[in-house]
DNA sequence: GGTGAAAATTAGAGGTA
DNA sequence: TACCTCTAATTTTCACC
């Protein structure tokens, strides 16, 4: 159940669901060569199995208002679990801020922050983040361009 | 149409769709407090629009069996723009490669990719990236948990 | 923004190999 | 076990208030 073995027809319905979460289950069905029912047997199975976790709408960043994405590296004054913890917590609240990943390597955590220009960066680096204490340094990159973004990956065997 | 107003409402079906895209219409006016009709007129308007993209089903990547992410920040020898589409282009082919991102700052790209384990990590490197001319350096963080990756941020106005 | 109804789709039951 | 056919119930989609 953690490791489901998936076959090739598997495979192929979430890489079609990876494209596209609307697809209606007659097409789906279509594409990958079987028959409605079987077909959407599957992807009950793959639910419930959890490889599928869920469906969303991926919305533009740039009609909502906040078209400049930062990443920022963040090193922590301590590494104790006390500390990381209410870190992360207080990062994962904030509604800019898309990803929290806590890593190894010469950063804490890196978080990825939706803006509105320079300005927003500005105000997301005062109001919020340096009201976060514990923070010896952080470093910012902003995304010129992204030139890829998916969301999982599916390796051939 | 870059940026369309978004009203209350136009941002309720907004954030409901990015929970569920699969939600049926009916039930989504029904959160919203609309009848179903005006309903899906919005959200038909909202994709025409561009501010919803598309629709996709989020996979558990740890059941795909490429359970580890791995921030990958590369410095290329050179910053023409041939180096550097050259590059993005090659990455962004890596079926592995989640994330390609050009910025600016302290490196050139940041890459995310799924690995299976340290073992799938030394193969990404020798056999892909190292593979992959013009790299000064490269500096990775293995993300050890994400706390939150959400897709978009729906700024209150 | 609401109503209603035709068309399409889903979510299964039951059957075959 | 895996797939197919068939169908009731739901849902989408659209013309018209």
């Amino acid at each position: 159940m953690s490791q489901p073995r998936l076959d090739q027809i598997d495979r192929r319905i979430l890489h079609e669901l990876g494209k596209d979460g609307r697809i209606s289950n007659a097409q789906l069905a279509q594409r990958i060569g079987l028959s409605p029912s079987p077909c959407w047997q599957r992807v009950r199975r793959l639910e419930q199995q959890g490889v599928i976790t869920n469906y969303c709408a991926i919305l533009d960043q740039v009609k909502l208002g906040a078209a400049e994405i930062v990443m920022i590296e963040i090193v922590l004054e301590r590494h104790d679990d006390e500390t990381l913890e209410t870190f992360g917590n207080r990062m994962q609240k904030m509604p800019e801020v898309l990803e929290v990943h806590l890593t190894t390597g010469e950063y804490d955590y890196l978080i990825k922050v939706a803006v509105d220009g320079t300005r927003g960066y500005e105000e997301f680096l005062r109001r919020k983040l340096y009201h976060v204490p514990g923070i010896r340094h952080s470093r910012s990159s902003f995304v010129l361009r992204t030139l890829k973004d998916v969301q999982a990956y599916l390796p051939e065997d």
